[in-house]
DNA sequence: TGCTGTCATTGATTTAAATCAAGTGGTCAA
DNA sequence: TTGACCACTTGATTTAAATCAATGACAGCA
C-alpha cells in the first residue's frame, strides 16, 4: 500500500479518490541544506516527508532564525495553506539530512474535498488538534522557564508508554533543537548539563539517554 | 437578520440549516467575574460573544494565570473543539465584564457540516488563519522582548487604516492585558510609561492614546 | 599532515525582566 | 467615616538567560 494512506489526510479518501491524489503527486528528493520552499513564496503544494528531516523555520528582520517546527518522517506539513485562497507560505523550509517527500497539489486536493465531506472533517478535526498543540507551544513559551522547555521537549519526544532509562536520538545539530526551544545554545548546552549532573540524563553526542523520566516529570 | 449571521462560521449556512441552528442555540447571560467554562470541562457547545469581554486563559500547577486570549463581541471561540471527538475545553473562560453570549451546540452544527461541504472549506479556511494567527503569535513570544510585545500588541489592535492620534480603550484591568502579553504588571506599567516619555503614547487610565503610530512601528 | 569551518562547551559579564517591597488612589460596604 | 480590598505605580534587589569571548572537538579536504 502507498506510504500516504497512512496519513490521516488520505485515509478517508477512497479509491478513485486516492488515484487521483496519486496522479497529481511527485516524489522530491532533496540533498542536505537543500530549500524546499520559502517564505512568501506562493503555496501551491502540501507536502508529506517519507525520509529524512525537514525544519520550518521564520526568519526575523534582522536575520535571526526561529525554528518553529521539525518535520520527521511520515508528518505532514503546509496542508493549512491549502485552505487560504492565494496563500503564501508563513515559513522556510529546508533539508537538514537528505529527504525524500511526496508532493501533493493543493488545488487538486481542495476540489477533491468539495465532494467528500467525510474527510473534510477529519481534516477539520486534524487541524483542530494543530491548533490546540500550538496554544499548548504558547504556554510553554510564556510560562516556563528554559530548563522546563527542555524538559517538557524531552518528555514529548518520548512515547507515552516509555519507560525509563530509554534513548533518544537526533540527527539535528543542536542549535535547530535550541532554536526550536527558544534558548541560545550556551543555554541549552548548560541546561542539558546540570540535568545530567541531576542524574537525570546522559548526553552523548547526539543522542540522549533519559535516565528518570518520573525525574524529569516532576519539575 | 441575526447576528449570528455575521460571522463566518454561519456566513455559509442555507436559510434551512440556519434555522436549525437558531433552534438548538440559546442566549447566555454572565455577571462580571462569571465563568462560563472550565479547563477539562466536556466540550459540548461552542460560543459566540455579543456583547461584553471574556477571557480564556489557562492555570499552571502552581495556581498562575496566563490569559491565552481575549474575546470581544463579535468573535466566535472553543469551536475548534467541535471537531475533536469527546473532547474537553483546554482553556477556562471567565467573564471580565458582564457579558451576552449565543450558545450552539457543537454536535448539531457537526452534523450539519456533513452535508455542506462547502461550509466545512469555509471553516478549514478560517481555522487556517487562526493557525497561522498563533504561529505569528509564537514568533513575537520567542523573538522579542516584553516592550516590543506592549507595542506589537498595540498596534494590533488598531484597524489596518488607522492615522495618528487615535484612541485604544480596555473594559480589562491593565493585569490582564499584562497576562496576556506574559509579562508582570509591573513590566507592563514601566514599558507603558517609556513609552509615554518617548511621546508615543498617551496612557489614562482604561483608555491609551497612540501619538505616533510610525514611531511605534519604528521599533 | 595541517588547514578550515562548523558545532559544542565553558567561563565571565551584562542585561532585561521578575521579584520583593512600599505606597497611592479608588471603590465598596459595613 | 472607616477600613478592607483592589488595581496600579514606583523603587530596590535579585535572577535567569543573553551576550561576549575563548577554547576544544571533529569532519572534510587540499
Amino acid at each position: 500500500m502507498h506510504v500516504l494512506r497512512q496519513n490521516i489526510l488520505f485515509s478517508a479518501l477512497d479509491e478513485e479518490q486516492f488515484t487521483r491524489v496519486i496522479a497529481g503527486s511527485k516524489v522530491i528528493q532533496l540533498k542536505e541544506g537543500e530549500m524546499l520552499f520559502q517564505q512568501q513564496q506562493k503555496a501551491d503544494y502540501f507536502y508529506m516527508l517519507e525520509t529524512g528531516d525537514i525544519k520550518l523555520y521564520r526568519l526575523s528582520p534582522d536575520g535571526a532564525e526561529k525554528v518553529i517546527e521539525l518535520i520527521r518522517a511520515g508528518q505532514t506539513f503546509a496542508e493549512a495553506m491549502m485552505f487560504m485562497d492565494g496563500g503564501f507560505y508563513p515559513v522556510n523550509a529546508q533539508a537538514i539530512t537528505e529527504s525524500r517527500l511526496i508532493r501533493v497539489e493543493m488545488a487538486m486536493f481542495r476540489d477533491l474535498l468539495e465532494h467528500s465531506p467525510k474527510t473534510s472533517l477529519k481534516i477539520l478535526g486534524y487541524m483542530s488538534k494543530r491548533l490546540h498543540g500550538l496554544v499548548q507551544e504558547i504556554d510553554q513559551l510564556s510560562l516556563q522557564n528554559a530548563k522546563m522547555r527542555v524538559i517538557q521537549f524531552l518528555l514529548r519526544e518520548l512515547p507515552a508508554d516509555a519507560i525509563s532509562p530509554c534513548q533518544l536520538q537526533w540527527n539535528t545539530p543542536k542549535t535547530v533543537l535550541a532554536s526550536r526551544l527558544s534558548v541560545r545554545p550556551e543555554t541549552f548546552s548548560r541546561i542539558l548539563q546540570q540535568l545530567t549532573q541531576e542524574q537525570l540524563i546522559k548526553v552523548d553526542g547526539k543522542s540522549i539517554e533519559i535516565l528518570d523520566i518520573d525525574g524529569l516529570k516532576g519539575y
